[in-house]
DNA sequence: ACGGAGATTTGATCTGGATCAAATCGCAAT
DNA sequence: ATTGCGATTTGATCCAGATCAAATCTCCGT
């Protein structure tokens, strides 16, 4: 199985998908267990460092993923190297285009992650063969797609101020935390500018107004706290 | 049934859903004629004059439509009135967002249309039923989903004479005509803007230059000609 | 044909965010 | 600690597209 460069964690060969144990992601949570110990014959676990490419915009898609630790970015980029990160998707999301030969997008591990890896035929077969699989991904689908009409609206219609505001806010809804008060980044001001359609300077000004404006504080570069959580919504129209 | 205003052309107590027969829309043509049978009898086919509200942002997804004529925008506005418009549709797409009540943006008749309307809950019911009409709704939300990722990329990332040809080549894709060399703008300038992420004027502006550079002519407002379709490609940098 | 009102185009000016340029920071290797 | 380098911040200036303003154009109703 060619897939993305980084460590192999375990190859599966027990009755079920070990990497998804732990942690159900959106396709092994939707399995019967003997489909479950059939994927799990031919899944991998890996775990890909930082910046490692999953799937490359233009490539045959041979293989999907489940996320199962991590934030992995969805970015499409222009012949002459303007980019667009067009989704952000974290665990347990699943990561792939099914019923297309070839990627339209590419998908990069954003922060250190670990995802469990299917080969691409197999997959398909069980979403054709498995009601509850296809009304997963259906689902995520959907998801995806609210998410992206929003952010139409983010890059379209939003000032900087409100584009940045919006990202904290979305990242802070994903964050680990049960406050969500304090999180890290995923993303370097690069992946936010190309997120939000502005340049690195204009996220850099804008991160450092809502600072002064004592909207969020940037403990360090990766992180960022955020004391009253409403100041940071009023931030955005809606 | 409580469905947009708009000129009732046939209550279809037939044993077959008849505002679809004549052009599949994408919920009819993934069912049985016993489905079909049933959905028939509580469906209505209705015919909307443009700018006909569909469905309202905010308010209750009682009801589904398949699109068997005409162009709907998806629409989403924010308090202070900026709007988006955030996805164009065209027979024979299916309209709505399936397994969510409240409807987080409008869909609104662009052109004179036909829809055909279904009660929600009869449809989610068969979408549940039905593994045939679970996999092409499944379908339609995937390309849905690349639609809106690659309008990511022009919101965020294309000039606005980029942003303007795009629009141009989107709708010469899905014109009627063959040779789709000539079509009818579904959008009037103000729409357009909302589209583009730009204002009227900017959008003016952009038809304008393209037109005294020959790409296009603009032989009324509402028709153009595109004398070559490939210089048009290149006005849009992939 | 004649108003009249909204839609569109065109012109003049302004500005938010881009671009160009230069510190400064963070951190890994020595 | 020191060096070096990429990431980030900050500053100065520019410009694409917004805004403000005014013609035109369309098309409807009379």
């Amino acid at each position: 199985m060619d897939v993305a460069r980084g460590e192999v964690l375990v190859i599966s060969t027990s009755v079920a998908c070990r990497s998804c144990q732990a942690r159900h992601g959106v396709v092994c949570g939707a399995l019967s267990a003997g489909q479950l110990s059939e994927l799990g014959r031919h899944s991998l676990r890996r775990k890909v460092d930082a910046g490692c490419e999953i799937i490359a915009q233009g490539s045959e898609n041979s293989f999907y993923s489940n996320i199962t630790r991590g934030v992995v970015k969805l970015c499409k980029v222009m012949s002459d190297g303007r980019q667009q990160i067009v989704g952000l998707q974290f665990a347990p999301d699943f990561v792939g285009r099914p019923f297309v030969r070839e990627s339209t997008l590419s998908a990069e591990a954003a922060t250190d992650a670990e995802i469990c890896v299917f080969p691409r035929n197999l997959l398909e077969r069980m979403i054709l063969e498995t009601r509850e699989l296809q009304r997963s991904l259906h689902a995520q689908a959907l998801n995806e797609l609210d998410a992206a009409r929003e952010w139409m609206l983010t890059l379209g219609r939003r000032t900087a101020e409100e584009k940045v505001a919006s990202l904290l806010h979305l990242i802070a809804a994903h964050a680990e935390t049960a406050t969500s008060t304090a999180f890290d980044l995923p993303l370097s001001r690069a992946e936010i500018a190309d997120f939000l359609g502005l340049t690195i300077e204009t996220v850099s000004r804008q991160l450092t107004r809502l600072r002064k404006e004592g909207v969020i504080r940037i403990e360090n570069i990766r992180h960022i706290t955020v004391p009253d959580m409403d100041a940071l919504a009023k931030k955005i129209s809606g």
